[in-house]
DNA sequence: CATCAGGGCCCTG
DNA sequence: CAGGGCCCTGAT
């Protein structure tokens, strides 16, 4: 496989709306680790398709959750542009919430019997997604119907063998591959990868974002339930892998409507002490309780035992779920 | 050894 | 709307 080598560079300074938590927004310890991106305390690398061109993203947090400050450095195979590199901010400002307002969630909540705790750990979080539509499909294509042991490993697989491989900064790492190229690869040579019957699914989606001319900018300008609406229509694509896609890429954060049955165990355990609850109960205790910013919420609750496990606490019924 | 379910989804009856 | 099948693998 060919390595692109991106070494040009630039650099710029952002200033995320305050309170914005560096580490615990680009980084989210409850996500399987794969080589699509590289965390160190207070860095992050990750490639960006766009425009058609792979760029690599290094953040650098330089600031404090109350006084936030950002240096972005944009790798690139060719010499970059002004306008071209405003753009890459404000995609990547869209991705990792930079100007998204959160101060009504923090102090509505601040003092909220179950929620309070958690924000107070991590005050400033927000969800991010340094993933295009089309990656983040491929992720959740992954996830479908298996355990994370075999997702990271058919993760990697595939990766290694279609995926565009960047070097910059010193790192290397993956970017998944574009649709087209992806179409056009026998049924056959995925099974080898023993992906099982998911190798359907990547060749019938990868189709479908090209002749339907799925355009992930287009859809962030519709209502959440329009967008929702046209996710479905994607092959493969059922309630939970639609839920992933709308929190993460297009940032959805006032409805909660779906828990798989991992997760309707952890939060059973989180909210009510118990061991299973059924999964309509939680639903509507997350909705009732947290309204238009139950998403949000839910993320904090979420995240806060997976940051807890990374920090070195030992949760034994946590890990059972886990099972890496 | 066999059987089963897993961070779903589609299709059928 | 319930239930079977799908790939593969580790757990039982």
């Amino acid at each position: 496989m060919k390595t692109s080598e991106l070494k040009y560079k630039s650099s710029q300074m952002v200033w995320p709306k305050a309170p914005y938590n560096f580490g615990a927004t680009v980084f989210k310890p409850s996500h399987y680790p794969d080589l699509t991106k590289v965390y160190e305390p207070d860095k992050y690398w990750f490639p960006l398709r766009f425009r058609g061109g792979i760029y690599g993203v290094k953040l650098i947090n330089r600031g404090t959750v109350n006084k936030p400050k950002i240096q972005l450095f944009i790798f690139s195979n060719k010499p970059q542009n002004k306008k071209g590199i405003q753009d890459i901010i404000t995609e990547v400002s869209y991705r990792f919430e930079f100007n998204h307002d959160i101060s009504e969630f923090n102090k509505k909540f601040k003092k909220d019997k179950v929620l309070g705790p958690f924000i107070k750990r991590l005050r400033g979080m927000r969800m991010n997604c340094a993933y295009d539509l089309y990656g983040l499909l491929m992720i959740g294509i992954f996830l479908q119907n298996t355990v994370v042991r075999r997702t990271v490993q058919m993760t990697n697989s595939m990766l290694s063998e279609y995926g565009a491989k960047v070097r910059f900064d010193n790192k290397e790492m993956f970017c998944f591959w574009k649709p087209e190229e992806m179409m056009k690869v026998p049924e056959q040579d995925l099974r080898v990868l023993k992906v099982g019957y998911r190798a359907k699914l990547f060749i019938k989606t990868s189709k479908t974002f090209v002749k339907e001319k799925i355009d992930e900018f287009v859809l962030r300008r519709m209502p959440r339930e329009e967008i929702k609406k046209e996710l479905l229509k994607i092959y493969g694509v059922g309630p939970e892998t639609a839920r992933i896609l709308l929190e993460e890429c297009f940032h959805s954060r006032g409805v909660f409507e779906h828990v798989a049955p991992w997760q309707q165990k952890i939060y059973s355990h989180l909210l009510f002490n118990k061991k299973l609850v059924p999964a309509k109960k939680i639903v509507r205790y997350i909705q009732k309780n947290w309204g238009e910013w139950a998403t949000l919420a839910s993320h904090y609750i979420w995240e806060d035992i997976f940051w807890q496990r990374k920090n070195g606490k030992k949760i034994e019924w946590l890990e059972r779920e886990i099972r890496l």
